[in-house]
DNA sequence: ATGCATGAGGG
DNA sequence: CCTCATGCATA
């Protein structure tokens, strides 16, 4: 039996730092007459500094809202609560999701053009897995998160990713990580054959500075949410937040990887890809390679974007799930490997006829989060109205507001800024050994 | 590392 | 139309 997936009990729950950089961006044409171009175009232009990086995920978690009161607050004026736009638009979404008596008359008249099948390899990876895995997996799938509490409105889930909270940061860990000096996304540098560079890899204890997140998916707004205490039907992982008296110090627990089969906690994500990450580094891979890797060896492939996502834990837990068995399986044939040629592959992505991502001015998300803090969910009127107004695509506007919503879910509202010393300034090491690509 | 975008699946 | 998973293009 292929069983590459395993058993997954837990519903989407995802947890996002947010980042707002400045942007400066003019406005340009969307689609009409510009082309992609076919090539990959692999900028091999290793930025000396980043300034999204400098922030990252240490940046801000509770600052989701704070940031926008940044940015936004002579728009809104709402900033009273720091919570109240999430409840209002969970609210909202409660009582008003329901069927969407939008006439939706307006089709969206696309410009889009289809992509030109190609019978390439990449092709049929890309479809054939995007397709079928899935599916089976939000099949296999059971929401086992249940709240016996008879709130209505606001019952937002407890169950945090973070279970640790402690920062365990070992003394000898600071910034000696591997410090291989790789960049290039689509060149993998050095090949660690002669001699390699081992320190301590692994900390066991939580040692993280992580969000807890709470997460509602899109069932939030199923009428039925409060009932049996008893729970028979609830064997949920909860975590427990804010209480770091748990940790699994000297005395190793059990639960770690057993490449696929039990499922993995929260905290086994955090673990595994923290893990994850500096063994991609000791072995002078990027986040793209590893992408590409996975998916010659396994059948999967996996953009750079993906990869980087796991290792910040910004996917959903679901999908962290998924991916963990073949990160794991990668990592074994890399480390066993370790020297050999590893396959590579280089396909060509090409044929998507991507639009070319439009850029809103600050101007405009600063109107269109106006608009998100009073109806999260606008109709297809509304986004007709905002469009025209802000003289953007419709498709624009409704594909921000999409997007806007993902992220609002992934940000974490509770301030879970860990009382560990690690967090800003701190904690250089962040990408001292971290990130070698990019 | 992240913003905007595409597409599948579900209602 | 929405959510959710993913990724190209970009800051």
């Amino acid at each position: 039996m292929s069983g590459v997936l395993s058993g997954v009990t837990t519903s989407v729950n995802r947890s996002r730092p947010i980042k707002s950089s400045a942007r400066r961006t003019s406005v340009m044409a969307t689609a009409t007459s510009n082309h992609y171009s076919v090539l990959a175009t692999p900028s091999s232009a290793p930025p000396p500094h980043s300034e999204s990086g400098s922030m990252q995920q240490a940046a801000a978690y509770r600052d989701a809202h704070t940031l926008l009161q940044n940015d936004y607050s002579t728009l809104t004026g709402v900033a009273g609560h720091p919570l109240s736009h999430a409840h209002q638009w969970i609210a909202a979404l409660s009582h008003g999701d329901t069927g969407a008596p939008w006439t939706t008359s307006s089709p969206l008249g696309e410009q889009d053009v289809k992509p030109v099948l190609l019978h390439d390899s990449s092709d049929r990876e890309e479809l054939q897995n995007s397709a079928s895995l899935q599916q089976q997996q939000q099949q296999q799938q059971q929401q086992q998160q249940r709240h016996p509490h008879l709130a209505h409105q606001a019952h937002h889930e407890v169950r945090a990713w973070r279970t640790s909270t402690a920062t365990t940061h070992i003394p000898g860990m600071a910034t000696s990580e591997g410090q291989n000096l790789v960049y290039s996304q689509s060149g993998f540098a050095l090949m660690p054959g002669g001699g390699e560079q081992q320190q301590q890899q692994q900390q066991q204890s939580g040692g993280m500075h992580h969000h807890p997140l709470r997460e509602d998916d899109h069932h939030s707004h199923s009428p039925h949410l409060s009932e049996h205490g008893g729970g028979g039907s609830g064997p949920h992982q909860q975590q427990s937040l804010g209480h770091l008296g748990h940790q699994q110090h000297g005395g190793q627990q059990h639960q770690q990887d057993h490449s696929d089969e039990d499922t993995p906690t929260s905290d086994d994500l955090e673990q595994f890809a923290k893990q994850f990450k500096q063994r991609r580094i000791k072995l002078g891979f990027t986040q793209a390679d590893v992408g590409l890797a996975l998916g010659t060896l396994y059948g999967n492939v996996f953009s750079q974007t993906t990869i980087c996502r796991f290792e910040a834990l910004q996917l959903s837990f679901k999908n962290m799930c998924k991916l963990k068995p073949l990160l794991n399986k990668w990592l074994e044939e890399a480390d066993s490997t370790s020297g050999s040629p590893t396959s590579l592959d280089k396909i060509a992505a090409q044929g998507r006829k991507r639009k070319k991502r439009t850029s809103i001015e600050v101007g405009v998300k600063g109107a269109l989060e106006s608009h998100f803090l009073k109806c999260p969910k606008p109709g297809a009127a509304e986004i007709t109205s905002i469009a025209d107004s802000l003289q953007l695509e419709k498709e624009v506007v409704r594909v921000w507001f999409c997007n806007r919503r993902q992220k609002e879910k992934r940000m974490t509202p509770i301030g879970g800024q860990m009382p560990g010393e690690d967090m800003y300034g701190d904690t250089p090491p962040h990408h001292g050994g971290q990130t070698p690509v990019q």
